[in-house]
DNA sequence: TTGTGATCATCT
DNA sequence: AGATGATCACAA
């Protein structure tokens, strides 16, 4: 915490510079800089791993783009789905749930006047579902899963879900995946991710910060 | 090829 | 403006 705190009011910059990393020329085509560069700088291990960042200490490592005010511009990634498996999985033993149990969030200032290397992070925030927050994001798994194992996939869209939501995640529209139908047989469908909505991280972040309005 | 890092681009 | 569906780069 004492590291990711001190990297407070830094500039992607300044820290690119401090990694010993070069900016993207075009960060638009390389969404996951960001990510991976507060990663090096706060010492993951491997940034393609199925657990958490940081396994030790149960620590799941979120960059969080924020506007001028404060407030969340976009959803945030939790964790792919095999839409096989998922619907024998229940929420205490579910993938989502383990690596939202503890998450460092890094608010990234983010918006369109301010150029890539200017933006600034901000002040590192520990975070664990309260009680009520595990009750939403259990209540969605269960919808979501649910509908899943009914081989409603396909008609599966990003509208379901109170805090948390499915939508594709593939480098293409064209990518498929193996599915299940409604009586179990095989299908196929686009791959699918599980998402926490900007509007609940937002209330987090107004609980952590205490933000007006 | 698959999963993780996400943001982009368009529609409502 | 906000949400949805689509897309891009990288690592193992």
């Amino acid at each position: 915490m004492k590291r990711a705190l001190a990297l407070a009011g830094l500039t992607l910059a300044e820290l690119a510079q401090r990694v010993g990393v070069a900016l993207p020329a075009e960060p638009r085509r390389d969404k996951g800089f960001v990510g991976r560069l507060l990663e090096r700088a706060l010492g993951v291990k491997s940034s393609a791993s199925a657990v958490q960042d940081f396994p030790e200490l149960g620590i799941e490592l979120k960059t969080l783009p924020v506007d001028a005010q404060g407030k969340p511009r976009e959803s945030t990634f939790v964790c792919h789905v095999d839409l096989v498996r998922i619907a024998d999985c229940d929420w205490e033993r579910s993938r989502v749930r383990h690596k939202l149990s503890r998450v460092l969030f890094l608010p990234i200032e983010t918006h369109r006047e301010l150029p890539f290397a200017q933006r600034r992070i901000g002040s590192a925030w520990l975070w664990s579902p309260s009680a009520d927050e595990e009750n939403v994001l259990r209540h969605d798994y269960d919808d979501l899963v649910g509908r899943i194992a009914a081989g409603e996939i396909n008609e599966l869209r990003a509208h379901v879900g109170q805090a948390m939501q499915l939508r594709p995640k593939a480098a293409h529209a064209g990518v498929r995946t193996r599915s299940n139908d409604a009586e179990g047989a095989p299908a196929s469908a686009h791959p699918r991710a599980f998402y926490l909505r900007a509007s609940f991280t937002g209330a987090l972040l107004q609980r952590a910060f205490a933000l007006p309005e």
